[in-house]
RNA sequence: GGUCCAGUAGCUCAGCUGGAUAGAGCAGUAGCCUUCUAAGCUGCGGGUCACAGGUUCGAGUCCUGUCUGGAUCACCA
């Protein structure tokens, strides 16, 4: 039962499908087909046996139905009924042209007027691919939570690019979305950097040191494990053994001191955490603006696991929760297949799970949400399973609605990062190196001689971050990636640049026909004769409001990034094999120009989904 | 050891609820800039979908087992 997979199906369902005026082609041969079947063989078959799917490019056609399923009903051979069928579709839908059968799968082709009707309907709207508000309560969408004893790194930047571009898919999905930051600023691990910085920093500041706040405090955490390590080895070198050396340094004890004494309110403990994490949110402040991710709320641990006691209380009133003679409190959950947890430990601090019991409840109450989605790694399954448990043993029926959208680590060649071990990737870094990458490449094609600086910084900014924020959400959030930091990223292929060039390629088109005075008026097309690129291009704009819908039910944005390559690619081969502004024949100039801008603003639509901007030209 | 996740081309990844001859990019290689941006386009080479069984008209996809890798089972968060 556990670490099952949250279904979403049932609450996203209401996201309406109804998203042109004319109805979806898929719908419509969905029917037909159970309706021929009804006709011709009188049964009423599960809507799982009729398979509607798009033909396969190497084959004539739009859309195929996979007669196979049909033969119980129909009795008959699979070319015999596929005849029938087909037959029937193009009898009573005008929409569908002919047909043709290959073996048992019938390919049926669909009018010309069904696409330039789309087109028409659809080419000039500016939001086209978003889907009406419905009326749910909000979703909470939280991500980031980053712990504030070490700067953002590459797994921070997964979960807040993901964070942030599920938020987006959701809300143009219909919904009302809160995006909300769950910053762990308190606990023994940020006691650790204050003990560090006390003992050997000598006073220094962001300041005084010109480094940045996180990350000088981050320096505070790795020098306190490496002084306890130095005191373990110590300990061992004496003849200790080595876990219990690992419990009993003095370095270890007087973080633990420092944690009660941060609980009892003691007074320079406070000031010097309160310091030290202004620090680190200024340097936080920074990263994020610059990776463009932002939040409505932002809640502090600090600020919430007070409610957690509260919630610890009631529980051993309830009789849920139990303590030992140490005075520690726990939760058994023996019966549910799991250990028993810990929810306060024997000197009365809390942990982590007496946290996020008391966040849940804090952000239940703020909102009332549909559905609260928590953004956190899947090493972090186990917690998730115990704080729905747990909740659920408190009585709060709302837990069910809680969902952890558990996403992959980032791994480097060699292995996992470790903060401690200073082998992570900096977010700050990173993003440099892809700021100097996008300067160097850019600086090499020479294209850029007359941009001023402040412009030219503008798009090295937006190319970078296009690039890197492409690379993390083109791949299914679920599974683990890889990241090599030294072949870096790549700027040619399925890229994040290739698809802001293209974009800018499509502006380019536009502008040149705007100072030609080439297209005045909403182009409406009929009885046109397509080209195969552009009946293409049509067709994968067609799929747009499609895949968002399905990108917001499944919580992946990959589904968009991967979207968008095709669009981008099929565009480019378009543009290589047909002329758009030195067509003669006026109908066809306008209606390519149209199609290109069509083309460049879904372009534009998707990429905002995935958090990355297009420029205009590069 | 228990539980969970993953294994697709040299590398990084697609492959939706089982459907036709498994797709892209990178890397390799051969071409295309006196027509709209070559960060582009067009070829070629590259696969026992970890392995073995099973279910099915049909399996990369579902089931069982094995192998390999990762995560987790903390008085860390």
């Amino acid at each position: 039962m556990l670490n099952k997979e949250i279904s979403l199906s049932g609450f996203f369902s209401t996201f309406a499908l109804q998203i042109f005026s004319l109805k979806m082609i898929e719908q419509l041969l969905l029917d037909t087909l159970l309706k021929a079947v009804q006709d011709l063989y009188k049964q009423d078959i599960p809507v799982k046996l009729a398979q509607v799917q798009k033909t396969r490019p190497e084959f004539e056609g739009d859309y195929t139905i996979v007669v196979f399923p049909l033969l119980r009903s129909s009795k008959k051979g699979p070319e015999q009924t596929a005849e029938e069928i087909g037959s029937f579709m193009v009898t009573n839908l005008k929409e569908v042209t002919s047909y043709n059968i290959i073996k048992g799968f019938l390919n049926l082709s669909i009018a010309n007027d069904y696409w330039e009707n789309f087109f028409n309907e659809n080419s000039n709207k500016i939001d086209f691919g978003k889907h009406s508000h419905n009326n749910n309560a909000p979703i909470v969408v939280e991500y980031s939570s980053p712990n504030t004893n070490k700067p953002l790194h590459l797994g921070h930047i997964r979960n807040n690019l993901l964070g942030w571009s599920v938020a987006q898919i959701l809300k143009n999905g219909g919904q009302q979305v809160v995006k909300v930051n769950l910053v762990n600023d308190r606990g023994i691990h940020i006691c650790k950097s204050m003990l560090a910085w006390k003992k050997w920093g000598d006073n220094i500041t962001p300041e005084s040191s010109n480094n940045k706040g996180d990350s000088l405090v981050g320096d505070y955490y790795v020098l306190f494990d490496k002084k306890n390590k130095e005191e373990i080895s110590a300990l061992i070198a004496d003849g200790m053994d080595k876990d219990e050396a690992a419990k009993s340094t003095v370095l270890l004890s007087e973080a633990k001191t420092m944690l009660k004494e941060w609980e009892d309110g003691k007074e320079d403990v406070r000031e010097l955490w309160s310091t030290m994490n202004s620090w680190v949110y200024s340097g936080f402040d920074t990263t994020y603006a610059r990776m463009g991710i932002d939040f409505d709320k932002i809640y502090y641990e600090s600020e919430t696991y007070l409610l957690g006691k509260k919630l610890v209380d009631e529980g051993l009133k309830l009789e849920v929760f139990f303590s030992k003679e140490d005075g520690s409190v726990w939760c058994d959950l023996s019966e549910d297949g799991l250990d028993e947890k810990l929810l306060l430990r024997a000197d009365g601090t809390s942990v982590y799970m007496t946290q996020d019991l008391g966040t849940a409840q804090l952000r239940y109450d703020d909102y009332h949400p549909s559905k609260l989605i928590y953004v956190v790694g899947n090493e972090q399954n186990y917690h998730f399973d115990v704080l729905k448990l747990i909740l659920k043993k408190l009585g709060k029926n709302w837990a069910q609605h809680i969902s952890h959208l558990n996403y992959g680590m980032v791994e480097l060649p060699h292995g996992k990062m470790k903060s401690r071990e200073g082998n992570v990737v900096d977010a700050d870094d990173l993003m440099d190196e892809m700021y100097e990458t996008a300067r160097k490449t850019s600086e090499e094609l020479g294209k850029f001689d007359d941009l001023s600086e402040a412009e030219a910084d503008k798009l090295y900014n937006m190319l970078s971050l296009g690039a890197l924020k492409y690379f993390i959400l083109k791949v299914d959030p679920k599974k683990t990636m890889t990241f090599n930091p030294v072949e870096s990223i790549d700027f040619n292929g399925n890229t994040g640049p290739f698809i802001q060039y293209t974009h800018a390629r499509i502006r380019s088109i536009i502008r040149k026909s705007k100072e030609a005075n080439m297209l005045q008026e909403v182009i409406v097309i009929s009885n046109y004769n397509f080209e195969e690129k552009e009946l293409a291009i049509i067709k994968l704009l067609h799929d747009f409001p499609v895949v968002t819908n399905q990108s917001a039910t499944m919580l992946s944005p990959a589904l968009i990034a991967n979207y968008t390559y095709e669009l981008a690619k099929e565009y480019n081969q378009f543009y290589h094999e047909v002329v758009i502004l030195k067509e003669s024949d006026i109908n066809k100039r306008n209606f390519r120009i149209a199609l290109s801008e069509f083309t460049g603003n879904t372009i534009k639509s998707a990429m905002a989904l995935l958090g990355i901007q297009v420029p205009e030209r590069m």
